[in-house]
This record gives C-alpha cells, structure tokens and sequence, in this order.
DNA sequence: ATATAGTGTGTATTTATTACACTATCATAA
DNA sequence: TTATGATAGTGTAATAAATACACACTATAT
C-alpha cells in the first residue's frame, strides 16, 4: 500500500492552516490539488514528512513553498490520525496553523508547488469544500486562535507592523465573530501598555487620518500571564 | 532499521502522561521499561500504534494495561518529533495526557504489560531521570494542566466524585503550585454553582468532620466559557 | 482539662468590567 | 462653497469581581 503513495519517505503527514486578514475579513490559503488522491480539490497545504526534517522543519518548508517568507509566526495545533481520514490508509496528519502578515506578501509572488496547481486566499466564513478532514483542521485552528488571542499577542501575527486601533479591534471582532465596544477595548488595549504610539497617521480613502501604533516588543511578554477579554 | 523496533506495527509512537492525585500532591505513572532502548530505566506508558487504530484508541488501551479502568478522561497533548529523540530514528510520538481519579484504584490492581517491568506513581517533585525526552513532555503536560484548570473543569476528575472543598483547593495549590486564600476560593467555587452540596460529612483522622460536595454534571459545561483565576 | 489540627465564615477596599453618545476631521459630491 | 457622510477619538458613572484579612468552633488525643 505504502508504494503507492507519491513522495514516500514517511508514513505521516503535515498540514498548515495559513491565516491572513485582510479588509476586515480573516482568510485562508488553500491550494487547489494537482495529485491524487483528491486531485482538483481545494485543501490546506501540507505533505509527506522527511524522514530527516523535523515536522517544525517540514512546516516551515511548506510555508515558504506557498509565501516566499519564512519567520512566519507558527505553532502545532493537533494531531489527527481517524481512520477513514485518508483513502490510502491510516496516514495522520499533525496539523499546525501560521499567522501571516498579508502586507508582507504583496510584492511577493506566490509560488506555486509541483502538487498545487494554485493557491488562493479563501475568506474564512466561504470556504469551498475541502479534501480529507481538511475543513475539521480549519475548524479546530479557529477555535484555538479564538482562545489564544485572549491570552497571548499572537493576533499582532496578522498585522502589519504599523497598525491602527480600529485594524487591532476589527481583527478581534472578525477572530471572535462579534462586535466589541470601540471605547472599552482601546481604553482596555492601551492599559496592557504594550502598544507603542507612533508620531505617524495612516489615511484612509475618504475618513479622516488615524493614528498608527506599534506592538512594544519589551513588554509584549508581559502579556502571556493576562488574560484578555471583552463582552462587547 | 525499522527491522530492529520490537513490535513494528507503525512509525510513530504514543505517550501518556498519567496524572494522580492523592495525599495532597500531585503524581505521575511511570514504568520501569523492560525492552531496549532504555531497559531499566523509567518512562511514560507508551507504545507504537497499530495501523488498525486510531491514536485515541491505542491511548485507551495503555490506560487499560497500567490501571484496569477505563473511560478515563485523557486529551491530546502535543506531537514530539525531535530528530534525536528516539535513538532509532525520527520516531515522533503523539503524548496525551489523562487524569485519574487515585481511589478508583485502590481496590485494582496495577496490571503489569510486558515491556514493564512495574509501574510506580512518582510525585511530580521527585521524578527520577526519564528515558527518552519524556521529562520534557511531562513538562508540557503541567503546563497545559495549570491553563486548563483555570478555564474547564477538569480538576475534578482527579477527585473522589465526593470532595471536601479544602481537598478541591489543595488540588489546585498542588497544580498551580502555590497557596490560595481559603475564604476567596471557596466563595468563587461556590458561585460557580457547580458544586452541589451534599448532606454528608467526611471525617479525617483527627479534626473536624468536612462537608462533602459533588460536581453537577447539569451546570458543568456552563464553566467551560469562564476563567478561574485565583491571586491568593 | 488542655492542646492540636482542621473547618467554616464576613466585610471593606480596590480593581476591572460594563454601558453608553457626542464632537472633530477629512473627503467627496452637489 | 457648502452640505453630507464616513470615520476617529474621547469620559464617566454603575456594577461586578477580586483581593486582603482573623477568629471562633469542633472533634480528637493526651
């Protein structure tokens, strides 16, 4: 059975789920298959692991295939290892998810490997239907970063290095999926004190300039014991 | 290579890190192991996973194997796959954690497997040396314990299904490693309106008889959107 | 009878969370 | 030039939660 399998030189596999936010709305890559099985369908990036990389290693080399970036923010999310998730056989996936900073990529061209035949940006809440238990590791991503933005800076990941305060709110609104209030988050976000004022102003189309902020990387740890939260 | 594993049934390995509670402290469940690599020398329950099941099953059945019980609260931890961490090769190993309720055990016996030669409850104080990286997932084993008894209820199934509220609070002391004030834990408990008092007393061996409380399976899921959190 | 070890209880202070509405600025269209 | 619309930015009062802190009671053992 093994032999059947393309680029065998392991018997367990890793997927990424790649986050990016972009225009007030959190999107996914996902590559369209050029391989069997599920050839033609949409999935998340991932592969076979080298038997000489660790799946750490094997990651990043995926999330540098599909970005042309590396120093993506990433981190191991779970493993899953049903039965009947891959037709060739029991082949678990240790599935991790990356936050990527989308501005980064617009100069970028977005290379394309031999077993994709495209990627694109997927906005989260109209997904395509996806090959394996892709749209199951999806799921399970968005519910840990949901949790983990509560406690951690990881949402500063998807944001530009400059930044507004409505950018960091409408990041958490579309994270968490609901509204919060403009006055309580800013006056809650400038108590953690880790957000350095800029002398500069972002404008926008046609509304007036806003103020740009930058994450303090001195007291960003600080923040890994807090806990964030905000009821509306 | 792989002709030299003992039992070669799979690539990759799972490890559970068996957490007690008894006395006061907190305890984990090694083996003494009786096959190479690391004959001799204490080590996480753990065993390659056959092709024919899933991770969470061959976890199920270690359980079974070292403490005769089943249904068992258990999790998945994290995927180890360091390059050096099995002496054979990149053999990555999918760690669970569970927790067990100590008294279940008391009138069980501890079955013994054949790569074991005993299994012994350590307190996490005072763990010998471990083979292979198993001290490391241990270590991340508490860390995720200590999170996840601030936001989910799983403390309790470390306890009797009938506790006292100081037996609670020593609980988390011993997770959390530090004291807690006595009147501020017991009035969040008992906000929580989790607990259901009973109207029945527990005597220890020479102070005054305690109030005995059980978990309301109705309330129980409610906790898990909240965070505890205690300062002192 | 006395000492010991553990149970159980209340309040005042501080801090964090919540609810809520208007003005200033800029860009654009009329 | 003026009006309109979109967005930025700001404060306070009410409520809820977290914190600090000490003593009296009971059962048992000596």
């Amino acid at each position: 059975m093994q032999a059947n399998l393309p680029h065998l030189q392991s018997t367990f596999t890793t997927d990424c789920v790649i986050f990016g936010f972009h225009e007030g709305a959190l999107k996914v890559l996902l590559i369209e298959r050029n391989e069997y099985p599920f050839k033609g369908w949409w999935a998340l990036p991932g592969f076979f692991v080298d038997h000489s990389e660790t799946i750490d290693d094997a990651v990043k080399r995926i999330l540098y295939e599909h970005t042309g970036l590396r120093g993506i923010f990433m981190e191991q999310l779970y493993t899953f290892g049903d039965l009947k998730r891959h037709p060739q056989g029991r082949i678990i996936t240790v599935a991790y998810y990356a936050l990527l900073r989308l501005d980064d990529l617009k100069s970028q061209p977005e290379p394309v490997t031999d077993y994709a035949r495209q990627a694109v940006w997927h906005p989260l809440d109209d997904l395509p239907e996806l090959a394996f238990d892709h749209r199951h590791i999806i799921d399970k991503a968005i519910q840990k970063i949901r949790r983990k933005i509560s406690y951690s800076p990881i949402a500063f990941e998807l944001l530009p290095e400059k930044f507004t305060l409505t950018q960091l709110q409408q990041l958490y609104e579309a994270i968490w999926g609901r509204k919060l209030d403009k006055r309580n988050f800013r006056k809650k976000m400038l108590n953690y004190n880790i957000l350095k004022e800029l002398p500069e102003f972002q404008r926008g189309v046609s509304y007036r300039a806003a103020r740009l902020y930058k994450l303090d990387k001195r007291k960003y740890a600080k923040v890994f014991q807090n806990e964030l939260t905000f009821s509306r």
